[in-house]
RNA sequence: GGAGAGGUGGCUGAGCGGUUUAAAGCGGCGGUCUUGAAAACCGUUGACUGUUAAAGGUCCGGGGGUUCGAAUCCCUCCCUCUCCGCCA
C-alpha cells in the first residue's frame, strides 16, 4: 500500500514511478486525492462536534456529582441530537475510509527509478550470464519424456488423482525432489536464514498483507467452508510472521527460509506451459524472506539475489540474471531480479527464481514497524526470493544432466544428497 | 464438539459507566553520583491522525448495540489458556 501522505505531497513523483509499469495511473491517483480531500473536510467538522459532545458529557458528570440533577437532565436532552448527528457522520466517514482503503490496496507499488521501462518480459535487461548454455551433440529430451522414461514422473496418474497440472513423483524422482529441498534449505541456513515450517493455509488478512488480496483472488485456491486460502508461496506465511509487530532495530535484519508446497489456480494461463513441471497447480518451493531497515534496502536485494544464485551455482546449472522492466514487475514489488535457468530442450532460459524488494509496500499493509536511529517509528522494508522453485529445478536438472543414453549424470553435490 | 477462564501501551499488569488526558512496575531515553561502570536516586517515555508548533480527534482483540458519556454494560465474531470428548 502506498503512503497517502506521499500521494498528497509528491503526487507527480508517485505517478511517474507507477507509470513505469506501462499504463497511466493519473486518473486513479486523482480520484484518491479527491476522496482524501473530501474526507478531511468532513473530518474537521465531525471532530469539532465530537469535541463539543465530549466536553458537555464531562460537564454532566460533574453536575451529577454536585447533585445538580435538573441541570444535568436539561443538558442531556440537548445533547441527544448532537450525538445522533455524530453517529450519522461517523458512518459516512467509515464508508469513505473503506473505499479509500480499497482504492489504495488496489494500487501497485511505485517502482524504483532504475527499473527499466518496458511492457513485457522481452524488455527485461540481462544483467549477467553464468555458465555455458549447454549444447548437446544429440537431441536432448525434455524433462517430461526423460522423467517418464526413468520412472521419475507420472503425469497420467497424477491426472487420475487430481487433474491436469499436478505432478506425481515416484521412487528415485521423489527422492531427487527431496534431495533438492534439503540442499536448498541447507544452503540458506549457511546464508543465515532461520528455517521455518509455516502453515500452508493462510487467512485473508495475511494474503492482503503481502498483496495477493484483494486484487488477485482468482489466482488462489480458497476453502469452501472456511476463510482460508492455500498459500501460493511461502512468502505469505513468512512475511506475515511479524504482522502487527514492533521490531527492535537491533533485531534487524530478520531472515527466514521455508520449504512449502505452493498452490496456484493459474487462471488465465490456459494452454500455457501445459506440459510438465513448469506451470502446475501445486509445486514445491524454498523461499527466502528478509525484513530489513530501509537504508539497507538496495544492498539487501543484491545479497538476496546472491543467496538465491548460490543454489544454481552449487547445482552447476547455467543461468542468467535479468532485471525486470516496469511492465513485468509484480504488483507489490518496487524492483525485481529474475534468475532464469537454461533449459536445453527448448534452448531457452526459464524463470526459476524471482528476487524482489517491496520497500514499505507490504510492511504498511502488514503494520510492521521499528524505531529508527532518531527514535522515530517507521515501517520496515521487506524482500523475498525463491531459493528456488523446486519443480523447475527438478526439470532443469533432468534436462541439463542427461546423456545420449537417456541416463542422468548428476553433479557430485546432488549425488551426495541422494545418498543421505 | 462440550464446560470454564482470559485478550489493556515495547513487555508485565491495575482499572469493571463520568477529573482515566489508562495506575503501577519492567524495559528504553536523559540526568545526578562515580576515575569509569554497576547500584541507587531524580526526570522522561504508548500508537495513529492533525499542526510551523499546539489545540483537537481516534485507539484498551475485530465488528455491532445501549447511553449525554463505554476499557468498563449487552450482542456477535476471532484468538489464547485450562478441563472433558474425539483424533494423527
Amino acid at each position: 500500500m502506498l503512503d497517502i501522505k506521499l500521494i498528497r505531497e509528491d503526487k507527480n513523483n508517485i505517478i511517474e514511478r507507477l507509470n513505469r509499469r506501462g499504463r497511466d495511473f493519473t486518473d486513479v491517483i486523482d480520484r484518491i486525492i479527491k476522496k482524501d480531500q473530501d474526507r478531511r473536510l468532513i473530518l474537521i467538522e465531525l471532530e469539532g462536534k465530537k469535541q463539543q459532545l465530549n466536553s458537555s458529557s464531562k460537564e454532566i458528570g460533574i453536575l451529577k456529582q454536585e447533585g445538580e440533577e435538573e441541570k444535568a437532565d436539561i443538558l442531556k436532552q440537548n445533547l441527544k441530537q448532537l450525538s445522533e448527528e455524530i453517529k450519522e457522520e461517523d458512518k459516512n466517514i467509515t464508508e469513505i475510509d473503506q473505499s479509500l482503503k480499497f482504492l489504495l490496496l488496489s494500487i501497485p507499488n511505485a517502482l524504483l527509478l532504475d527499473v527499466p521501462l518496458g511492457k513485457s518480459a522481452e524488455d527485461n535487461t540481462i544483467i549477467k550470464v553464468v555458465g555455458e548454455a549447454k549444447l548437446f551433440d544429440f537431441k536432448p529430451k525434455d524433462h517430461v519424456d526423460l522423467g517418464e522414461a526413468l520412472g521419475y514422473l507420472d503425469f497420467d496418474r497424477a491426472g487420475k488423482i487430481a487433474g491436469s497440472r499436478f505432478p506425481l513423483l515416484m521412487g528415485e524422482g521423489a527422492k531427487l525432489e527431496r534431495a533438492l529441498i534439503n540442499l536448498m534449505l541447507d544452503l540458506q541456513a549457511v546464508n543465515g536464514y532461520t528455517e521455518v515450517v509455516p502453515p500452508f493455509l493462510a487467512n485473508q488478512a495475511s494474503l492482503t498483507g503481502t498483496g495477493q488480496l484483494p486484487k488477485f483472488e482468482e489466482d488462489l485456491f480458497k476453502c469452501r467452508d472456511d476463510e482460508y486460502y492455500l498459500i501460493p508461496t511461502a512468502e505469505v506465511p513468512l512475511t506475515n510472521i511479524h504482522r502487527n509487530e514492533f521490531i527492535k532495530a537491533e533485531d534487524l535484519p530478520l531472515k527466514y527460509t521455508a520449504y512449502t508446497p505452493c498452490f496456484r489456480r493459474e487462471a488465465g494461463s490456459y494452454g500455457k506451459d501445459t506440459r510438465g513441471l513448469i506451470r502446475n497447480h501445486q509445486f514445491n518451493k524454498v523461499e527466502i524472506v528478509k525484513l530489513v531497515k530501509p537504508q539497507n534496502a538496495e544492498k539487501e536485494l543484491e545479497s538476496l539475489l546472491r543467496d538465491a544464485s548460490m543454489v544454481l551455482d552449487a547445482l552447476e546449472l547455467p543461468y542468467r540474471v535479468v532485471k525486470l522492466c516496469g511492465g513485468d514487475t509484480g504488483f507489490s514489488a518496487a524492483k525485481t531480479y529474475d534468475l532464469e535457468v537454461w533449459m536445453p530442450s527448448s534452448e531457452s532460459y526459464r524463470e526459476i527464481s524471482s528476487c524482489s524488494l517491496f520497500t514499505d509496500f507490504q510492511a504498511r499493509r502488514l503494520n510492521i514497524k521499528y524505531k529508527d536511529e532518531n527514535k522515530k517509528t517507521n515501517f520496515i522494508y521487506t524482500l523475498n526470493g525463491s531459493g528456488l522453485a523446486v519443480g523447475r529445478t527438478f526439470a532443469a536438472v533432468l534436462e541439463n544432466f542427461q546423456n545420449a543414453a537417456g541416463k542422468l549424470i548428476l553433479p557430485e553435490i546432488l549425488q551426495k544428497y541422494l545418498k543421505n
